[in-house]
DNA sequence: GCGCTGACGCGAT
DNA sequence: CATCGCGCCAGCG
């Protein structure tokens, strides 16, 4: 019983990531309530049968695509993210990094 | 039960 | 960057 509710609780995960952008599998799971279970996202994703869903802004947490480069799933999810926007080079897409917000952090006077 | 296989992640080297 | 090792764990021989 439990096991289908976190099925549901990480498909719905995934269907809350905002078209444009992509989120990561370990980020899923954590939102989902089952943190470090990233493996069990990439499980989901992949037996879902559900149409609508928003497969292809899920990536690894370095922001590359999870299929092998050069693959059919590979290139329709590079297809998919280049249609809502996102930005895809060498099969990833740049997280937004903020290293001078953080440096500037760690440096404030105080 | 045992070993292997993943649409994974992270820290250490 | 690239590699390793280890953690994680649902299926399938």
């Amino acid at each position: 019983m439990g096991k289908n509710c976190i099925n549901r609780q990480i498909l719905a995960a995934i269907r809350r990531i905002p078209y444009g952008t992509v989120s990561a599998y370990g980020e899923i799971a954590a939102l989902a309530g089952v943190p470090g279970r990233a493996r069990l996202v990439a499980r989901i994703l992949s037996e879902s049968e559900d149409d609508g869903l928003p497969w292809h802004r899920v990536l690894r947490s370095s922001g590359q695509i999870a299929f092998a480069p050069g693959s059919a799933q590979f290139d329709e999810q590079v297809r998919r993210l280049q249609s809502e926007g996102v930005a895809v080079k060498q099969g990833r897409v740049k997280r937004d990094r903020k290293p001078l917000d953080l440096d500037a952090f760690l440096w404030a006077p105080d």
